[in-house]
DNA sequence: ATTTGCACTTGCAAAACGCAAGTAAAATTA
DNA sequence: TAATTTTACTTGCGTTTTGCAAGTGCAAAT
């Protein structure tokens, strides 16, 4: 299905061929910034994702890399998705994505308070983000 | 046309709103690392971009402040089409995207050459670049 | 005066999207 | 134990977007 056909050798082209959608970076944000996160779960995000683009898409990031399924530790009926090492190098990006927005845009106060944390100390945020995402993976 | 419906509040969403698709951030790009972009210019580019996406993206970028367009000094038969500050804004992310790929996908060498540059002092290559991209708003 | 260059626009088939409904297995409830 | 509900998807189908080719109109060059 969402098999990937890299339109050149640009670097940014060949990551626009991967999540560059109108959803692919709002499932990351979801795995980023959510304490856990089921097929459920992102259908409860308010930008109301159908369900079938949403399981492309969890195929997508799933194929490339940038996201794995674990079983989940309560119910068999349910899946665990979590960002992999390639999904958790994503944060910087998605932390810039913010501070443009939070320029150039607007966004809701409380984001911005969380902003002011994050533009205090950009890598120190990072390096603690990434840390509590390197441990949410461990836990199979 | 491109009329901006947003999805959340989310700065998140609201960014992808706007140059969240697989062709936006290309143009972006080739205003931002290529000497001087016409329309033409843009569909010269590797990926080749149809014409009217093209052209209904350069609207829409347009309408949402990223670009501006200016009177080609050599023609009126020619349009250049420049970053505003909103769109200079977008350079932290642009590198972050490069950063990325170089880390988790495969990229060319020269590419490679220049993000050791960024690498070294990523602060230092926005304020340069930052500066060199505000000049050539400027001369209109 | 005619051709070429440039910036688009138009038409149309193919693909992707978005909504609603359906399915199958697991878990819960009666 | 049987019936219902929950969970993670899949399927159908109408609408929208994309992508390719061709066309248009103005400016510039020949």
């Amino acid at each position: 299905m969402g098999d990937l056909k890299k339109r050149s050798e640009c670097p940014i082209s060949s990551s626009l061929d991967i999540w560059g959608d109108k959803w692919s970076l709002l499932i990351v944000r979801d795995l980023m910034f959510a304490k856990q996160c089921t097929y459920g779960d992102f259908l409860k995000s308010d930008e109301k994702i159908a369900t079938n683009i949403l399981a492309s898409r969890l195929q997508m990031l799933e194929e490339n890399g940038v996201v794995i399924k674990q079983d989940h530790p309560d119910s068999k009926a349910k899946v665990l998705y979590k960002l992999t090492q390639k999904g958790i190098g994503l944060l910087p990006l998605m932390l810039e994505i913010n501070l443009w927005a939070d320029k150039y845009l607007t966004i809701p106060a409380d984001r911005k308070a969380i902003l002011e944390e994050v533009k205090k100390d950009k890598e120190g945020f990072i390096k603690v983000k990434t840390v509590e995402l390197m441990e949410r993976l461990e836990l199979k």
